[in-house]
DNA sequence: GCTGTGACCAGGGTCAACCCTGCTTTTGTT
DNA sequence: AACAAAAGCAGGGTTGACCCTGGTCACAGC
């Protein structure tokens, strides 16, 4: 089964898999009509795009998620554009094995990928190296955000939206002096002490946007 | 003949090639390769992606550049990930013909795609439509940044650093009133009005980082 | 010679942004 | 039950950022 709103790769993969001996059951374009699929004819593996319409915001780790609810027999590979780290984590935590997540562009071999799909049919867990040494890196320099609160993330987000207090104030219905409460605190979290070279605010937005 | 260095959409898009009625004569993974290839054996076109190997900064029009030079009568279709208005813009002007310009996501249909691939081997110039709309519109609201001069350009770029005035003075040796008046024109010619929700220098380093 | 523009700078003013200190309430953990 | 953290907010203070008005000098174009 496959699951990739963008029509030259995923007819392409389509082909790549018959040739190397899959038989595809079926074509999805979003989450939803994947979903549908699956739950009518369960496949013994499902290849998906990590992002998807409508949001392509990874929806689809989210449709693995209710695929793997509704039929936990199918595996689940999951192709990504880019390294997200968190969303690797997740596999490797939430899932009880029979999932995989590899980097489009860091596919080399067919015949791997191949194999790749069909350890994940098996019931394995497949992650691509790549993602394996970021994660042990992000362990050591953790994200400075993550020393955040959700509030105080969820300001810092309006700020780097080039809003002023007021705004935010008014967007998140908090008083000023409460968001003011909340700049001075992610200046203190994001090690971003009072220096007369520095423009904290804009520092810390850059910070978000790094992110 | 193609040329994508991420293997998985390249030997898919070697399938849907060959699907449609085409002889795939090649594949190269970079630039170099690719034009070798192609002045052994010249193909009608060839399918080339914008990004490629070693600095997935555009190396594909460059080649496609070497190629036309070195091999004018063949077709260049280039793929991209994104959006790149000045691409488009250098292939309508730089090209004499024979060059397709589309984006990977926005192909909805093999038959017509193939159809494109066929008009830039037959001379025709084929560009993704959502390119033309960004041309036009581009047209219309220049670049906001167009209108600063070299030193307000400097001071914005430091203060996209996250520096403050004193810094932004100490470091292209002015004094802090310059650097202030400066600012002020800055948000002037960005028509970055005061607005209560706005926090303007934000959004002018949000409009620098931007462009 | 005159005009316009860019670069550079000053005095004086306002205020949003930030900081300090202190408080209450809610929620989660032990 | 006790404690800690987060959320939310206030009074009062400081100040860097910005704004207005006015100025000089160098350079380019007419």
């Amino acid at each position: 089964m496959l699951a990739d709103d963008a029509v030259l790769f995923r007819e392409g993969l389509a082909r790549i898999l018959t040739d190397t001996g899959f038989t595809v059951t079926g074509r999805a374009g979003d989450g939803t009509t994947l979903l549908d699929l699956v739950r009518a004819d369960p496949p013994d593996v499902a290849v998906i795009d990590l992002r998807m319409p409508p949001d392509f915001a990874a929806e689809g780790i989210d449709t693995a998620a209710a695929i793997r609810a509704a039929t936990p027999g199918v595996g689940l590979m999951l192709l990504s554009q880019y390294v997200e780290v968190h969303h690797a984590l997740r596999l490797m935590t939430d899932f009880d094995g029979g999932v995989g997540y590899l980097l489009k562009d860091r596919v080399s071999d067919l015949t791997t990928f191949a194999a790749d799909v069909r350890k994940v049919a098996g019931g394995a867990t497949v992650i691509d190296p790549e993602l394996v040494a970021r994660l042990v890196a992000r362990r050591r320099e953790r994200d400075p955000l993550d020393a955040l609160t959700d509030r105080e993330r969820a300001v810092l987000a309006l700020m780097a939206q080039g809003l002023s207090n007021t705004a935010v104030a008014a967007d998140l219905h908090l008083s000023i002096k409460t968001v003011e409460a909340y700049v001075t605190a992610i200046f203190t979290k994001l090690g971003l002490t009072q220096h007369e070279r520095e423009h904290r605010r804009v520092r810390a937005v850059l910070t978000f946007l790094r992110a």
